[in-house]
DNA sequence: AGGCAGGCTTTTA
DNA sequence: TAAAAGCCTGCC
C-alpha cells in the first residue's frame, strides 16, 4: 500500500537516531522493519510517497501506530522559538525528521540494558544472537527469514550459558532480572505507559541494572512517555556547552523527550559531521 | 545525603 | 589502547 506524509518523517534519521535496533537498510532508499512479530518492507518513491509491503488493514493496526503517524512532529519543532532558544531551534532544523517509534515495551527494555558502555554494531550482534538463539522462526512476505525477539518467559527460562552465548558480558544478569521482572508481572509496560512519566522511570530503576538514563530511554522509547529526557554523555556536553544558566524543561514539556533527540543527534554531527 | 573512583565484558577504530 | 546512548559497589 501506498503512504503520503506530509508530517516530518525520515526514515534514515529515525534509524540514526539510536532509538532502534532492528530496522535494517536494505537499499538506497528501501528498509525492513522487525516489529512485534511483524516485519514489513517500505521503500521511498519520493514526495513524501512510500510504498509499504502490506496491506491497508496490517498498516493501520500496526504501522501506523508504530510511526507514530497520530502525532505532528512539525507542531511540536513549532514551539521552539529560534531567537530565546537558538541551539535547540538548530538541532530541531538539522535533525528535523525525526519520530518516537512506540516500540515493544520489554524489548526496548532489553535492548537498552544490553546498550550500556556499548557501541551500536555490539548492541545489535548480541539482540540478533538473542533472537536466534530463543526468538521465533519466521518468513516474510518476500520469503526471507527473519526472528521475532523472545518474550521474557523465553528469556528468563535460558541457562547462564545460553545467556552468555549472547555476548552480553556482565549485562547478563541484568537481562535476566528484567525478563523475571516482567515475567512474574512485578513489572507491567500497560501500567507504566498511562503512569507519571518521573513515577515510571523510578519504576524501572528498581530493576537491577537499570539507572536513570537507561530507565528514561525505555519510559522514551518503549512507554512513549514523551516528556522522559535521557541524559548521557552527549546530552551532558550540551547543557554543560550551550545551556550554562540551565535547559528549560518547562517551556518543552510534556515533549521534552522529542527535544533531547534533536540535541542528541545534532550534537553527534557536530563532532563526527559524517556519522 | 550525595559525589566520586574503580571495575565490569566485548567490540571497534 | 581508548572509547563506546552506564551501572554497581565501596568509600568518603
Amino acid at each position: 500500500m501506498l503512504l503520503t506524509v506530509t508530517d516530518d518523517f525520515s526514515p534514515e534519521k529515525i534509524h540514526a537516531s539510536g532509538q532502534c535496533f532492528h530496522w535494517e537498510q536494505t537499499g538506497p532508499d528501501a528498509w525492513r522493519i522487525l516489529h512485534a512479530g511483524h516485519c514489513v518492507r517500505f521503500r521511498a518513491q519520493g514526495d513524501g510517497v512510500f510504498s509499504f509491503s502490506c496491506g491497508e488493514e496490517e498498516f493501520r493496526s500496526v504501522w501506523a501506530p508504530y510511526l507514530d503517524l497520530d502525532e505532528e512532529y512539525a507542531a511540536i519543532r513549532r514551539r521552539i522559538d529560534p531567537r530565546t532558544d537558538p541551539f535547540l531551534w538548530a538541532a530541531a532544523e538539522s535533525e528535523r525528521g525525526i519520530r518516537i517509534l512506540r516500540q515493544d515495551f520489554w524489548e526496548t527494555l532489553v535492548t537498552f540494558i544490553i546498550s550500556q558502555n556499548r557501541n551500536i554494531p555490539a548492541i545489535r550482534r548480541s539482540v540478533e544472537l538473542l533472537c536466534a538463539l530463543c526468538g521465533e522462526a519466521r518468513t516474510d512476505d518476500s520469503g526471507e527469514p527473519y526472528r521475532t525477539f523472545p518474550p521474557p518467559e523465553s528469556v528468563a527460562a535460558l541457562s547462564n550459558e545460553a545467556l552468555n552465548s549472547c555476548k552480553l558480558g556482565y549485562r547478563a544478569a541484568y537481562v535476566r532480572a528484567a525478563a523475571e521482572a516482567v515475567a512474574s508481572g512485578r513489572i507491567r509496560g500497560e501500567d507504566l505507559r498511562s503512569a507519571d512519566c518521573e513515577e515510571a522511570v523510578q519504576t524501572l530503576m528498581q530493576i537491577r541494572g537499570v539507572g536513570r538514563k537507561v530507565a528514561s530511554c525505555v519510559a522514551l522509547f518503549g512507554l512513549h512517555q514523551l516528556d522522559a529526557f535521557p541524559r548521557d554523555v552527549w546530552i551532558s556536553r550540551v547543557l554543560e556547552e550551550a545551556y550554562p544558566d540551565g535547559y528549560p524543561f518547562g517551556r518543552y514539556s510534556p515533549y521534552n523527550g522529542v527535544c533531547q533527540q534533536y540535541l542528541f543527534a545534532y550534537r553527534r554531527h557536530l563532532e563526527a559531521p559524517s556519522a
